[in-house]
DNA sequence: GATCGGTATTTTTTT
DNA sequence: AATACCGATC
């Protein structure tokens, strides 16, 4: 059994009821969630009445595990996963009871942009007077409060909504005749399910006679709801959350769920857990007096036993360059103690790891971002994927535009507008449905249509069906690899810019295929499709973070936003300055602010040993430079938990108030650092803003990181506990063993060219390969 | 119908 | 700086 403090073991053994564990920064309440399943399966508790959603599907797979290993046995019919896929798999399992197929696509943004483009043409909405992402991210807004359609017009009195009431319902439209859901309708769906079927609420309602919510503060309306609904029968709802750590409010999640949730749920036990395992003192008294600040949170103070440890570190560079660099000589001091593993570089926006990748791909330092463009929203990956998931469903209008139009075949956007025309009198006259699939199979009855592009239609769709044909008995990778051979795909790939690089990653799309297995869940066994359908809803349902492998044994980059839920032993906290962190646009808020000072927090509160802040001078932004005061965040801290390092000395120009110096600076001196940036400003003017740095003092100059070939890392060995030399032998997942022929790139470049025994040479990325020596 | 090149627009964070 | 979208040309 894991041990427990007295307020952790209170929140395992509480029995029934409702039960709100406040759980602080690195106090255990994975731990907590974990144990307390682990605990309602050994008092004989079955685990298919247990859902427990998380917030990543990552948490929910090492939850899964370590519930395992606690209880010996896997957890077999236990609902874990992220409120999305929660409600797709709810969607799945009662298709019959909803408008859609099971075999319904999930649409990402870029997608629901695209049906929303649609739908405004339909509606006659000019796009360029009406921006389509901002259309999109309001009608996004409705849905998680469970707005609708008509909800939009009544309330319509600027302009702004009453085009979304315009729009909003053709978009649904279109959804529904593609068969698809967008993210934020997996939620409404489910809820309306739930709480509009009697016959499906007393089926969930009964099932889950426990349910466990990970990350409360941060769910939203539609999940409230979802939540209230299905816990409504048996009662026994345990959330666990953090009102500090809340930062999501931009998307809808509502600070008021957690804070009122004693109300919400009366009879309610509250466990506080303050007790923090995680960071060293002084970490842990810079992050208190940050968060202290923010006026509307319920008063707490996490303490730890751990010592005091080193102070925490605050830097101010010269822009992102130096602080990129100035970091990774951080990391090399720190190699002693520490392994790349160890370390976390966060940041406010994806764009600020670039400045961090060079410098990284410059020392030779292997690195992981998390985050930014996703895997699967790769631009061939999604090629692939428009394929397959137009053979499991043909409705997908969104799908077969983007397979057609690719590889290029002789159908340019007015043959596909003409179909697109034409399709509902083809439609009447066939009985088929009004899918743009259904209409190219019988391109030759559309009218206008050249005859070259009609064939090519009929060719398309012809190839699409044949693919279909497989689905009741192939396993999906054999659909998939027939898909790659009859559309001749990976030549096609081949044949483009970067093709080698294109083609190893629908290699790996491919091989991720192989070793999905979908969830052991008895009511999915013998699902049609081969399991494809699974796959490709899991697949949509995937962020980066869940692909994350603290294992590799690399340095992570991410967002703050991507940092919560995890720790490491050393943290960076990069670009903390006015106008990033808070950022611009959140900033003009009293509440935005104060979300950003929880994501700062959030940012601080993942470091265990080392924490290393920095900001810089100047930033770029949007192609030119700006000048970029300290964040207001750092007038905050407390001095003697606090080191400044001697360098990055400010030398303002000559005569101007602003020759005050960052080093060792006391309290009172940001306050000067903050005029000084008046000063910065107009010295900027005069060409020269008079930054200079004496590398004797260990400062960091303006040379480009990664002219010294000092020092090297080796990949291989970082990433995985064996090394890969010319002439070895390895397996690959999907590939089976194969001989190393020749590697050439480096850090996350790697490449490895592999003759393999059965399917020939091959080059794959070893970053995302998953290669493993070969046995024997 | 496809390709090229220009211009406009963009940067917040993500399931 | 980078991308997306649009229009003109082949």
């Amino acid at each position: 059994m894991i041990s427990l403090n007295p307020e952790q073991r209170a929140a395992v053994e509480h029995a029934d009821g409702p039960l709100l564990v406040l759980a602080g920064a690195g106090s255990g309440k994975t731990r907590v969630l974990t144990a307390r399943i682990a605990r309602l399966l050994e008092t004989g508790v079955q685990p298919h009445r247990i859902l427990a959603v998380t917030f990543t599907n990552k948490a929910a797979e090492v939850m899964r595990q370590r519930i395992a290993s606690l209880v010996g046995h896997e957890p077999v019919g236990l609902w874990a996963g992220t409120f999305h896929s929660v409600c797709a798999r709810l969607l799945r399992l009662e298709a019959d009871r909803t408008d859609r197929t099971r075999s319904f696509t999930i649409y990402d943004e870029n997608d629901s942009q695209r049906a929303v483009k649609r739908a405004m043409e339909e509606v006659d909405v000019d796009p360029r007077r009406w921006s389509v992402a901002v259309l999109r991210a309001r009608i996004s807004d409705a849905k998680n409060a469970l707005v609708g359609p008509e909800g939009q017009v009544v309330t319509a009195f600027d302009p702004l909504s009453r085009v979304t009431g315009e729009v909003y319902p053709a978009y649904e439209r279109i959804l529904a005749s593609c068969n698809a859901y967008a993210f934020d309708d997996l939620l409404v769906r489910a809820v309306r399910l739930l709480e509009g079927d009697p016959h499906v609420r007393e089926k969930y309602g009964g099932r889950f006679a426990y349910i466990l919510v990970d990350e409360y503060q941060d769910t939203n309306h539609a999940q409230y709801r979802l939540v209230r609904v299905l816990a409504k029968v048996h009662g026994n709802l345990c959330v666990v959350g953090d009102d500090d750590q809340s930062i999501y409010g931009w998307r809808g999640a509502d600070i008021r769920n957690i804070l009122d949730f004693e109300r919400d749920f009366p009879g309610t036990t509250v466990v506080r857990l303050e007790q923090n395992y995680r960071s060293t003192g002084s970490i842990l008294e810079v992050a208190n007096a940050i968060i202290a600040r923010n006026r509307s949170r319920v008063e707490k103070r996490l303490r730890t036993d751990r010592p005091d440890g080193c102070r925490v570190v605050v830097s101010a560079l010269r822009d992102e360059r130096a602080e990129a660099a100035w970091t990774i000589r951080r990391i090399e001091s720190l190699r002693d103690s520490y392994t790349l593993g160890d370390v976390g570089i966060l940041y406010r926006t994806n764009a600020q790891s670039r400045a961090y990748e060079d410098a990284l791909r410059g020392a030779r330092m292997p690195y992981r971002v998390v985050g930014g463009i996703r895997f699967y929203e790769r631009r061939e990956v999604k090629d692939v994927l428009a394929y397959l998931q137009l053979v499991v469903n043909p409705a997908d209008d969104m799908a077969f535009l983007r397979a057609v139009s690719w590889p290029r075949r002789g159908v340019g956007a007015v043959s596909l507008e003409r179909l697109a025309a034409g399709r509902s009198r083809v439609a009447a006259g066939m009985g088929a449905d009004g899918s743009l699939l259904a209409a190219a199979a019988r391109a030759d009855e559309v009218e206008g249509l050249p005859v070259a592009a009609a064939k090519a239609l009929k060719t398309f769709a012809a190839g699409i069906e044949s693919l279909r044909t497989l689905l009741p008995e192939a396993p999906a990778v054999d659909v998939a690899e027939e898909c790659l051979r009859a559309f001749k795909l990976r030549s096609a790939l081949e044949a483009e810019e970067d093709g080698e690089d294109r083609v190893d990653n629908v290699d790996e799309l491919i091989a991720g295929m192989v070793s999905f297995s979908g969830e052991p869940l008895e009511e999915e066994v013998g699902t049609e499709g081969g399991g494809l359908e699974l796959f490709l809803q899991h697949v949509s349902l995937l962020s980066d973070v869940d692909q994350y492998d603290p294992e590799e044994g690399v340095v992570s980059l991410m967002t703050l936003h991507n940092a919560k839920g995890m720790e490491f032993p050393v943290v960076f906290v990069g670009g903390v300055g006015d106008g990033l962190l808070p950022l611009g646009r959140s900033a003009e808020t009293a509440e935005g602010v104060e979300e950003e000072r929880r994501l700062f927090y959030v940012g601080l509160t993942r470091a265990m040993d080392r924490l290393l802040v920095t900001h810089v001078a100047r930033r770029w932004r949007a192609g030119s430079s700006m000048p970029c005061a300290p964040s207001s965040f750092l007038e905050d801290l407390p001095e003697h938990a606090v080191e400044r390092p001697m360098f990055g000395v400010a030398v303002g120009p000559p005569g101007r108030r602003g020759s005050s110096s960052f080093r060792s600076a006391p309290r009172a001196t940001w306050a000067t650092a903050a005029g000084w940036t008046g000063g910065l400003d107009a010295a900027v003017d005069g060409g020269d803003f008079g930054w200079r740095y004496d590398p004797s003092m260990g400062g960091v100059d303006s040379t480009p990181v990664g002219t010294d070939p000092e020092p090297v890392y080796d990949y291989s060995e970082s990433q995985e506990p064996f090394e890969l030399t010319v002439g070895g032998r390895i397996a690959h997942p999907r590939f089976g063993h194969g001989t190393v022929v020749a590697l050439s790139g480096d850090g996350m470049g790697t490449k490895a060219r592999i003759e393999f025994d059965e399917s020939g040479v091959k080059t794959l990325l070893v970053a995302h390969a998953g290669l493993r020596p070969a046995p024997g």
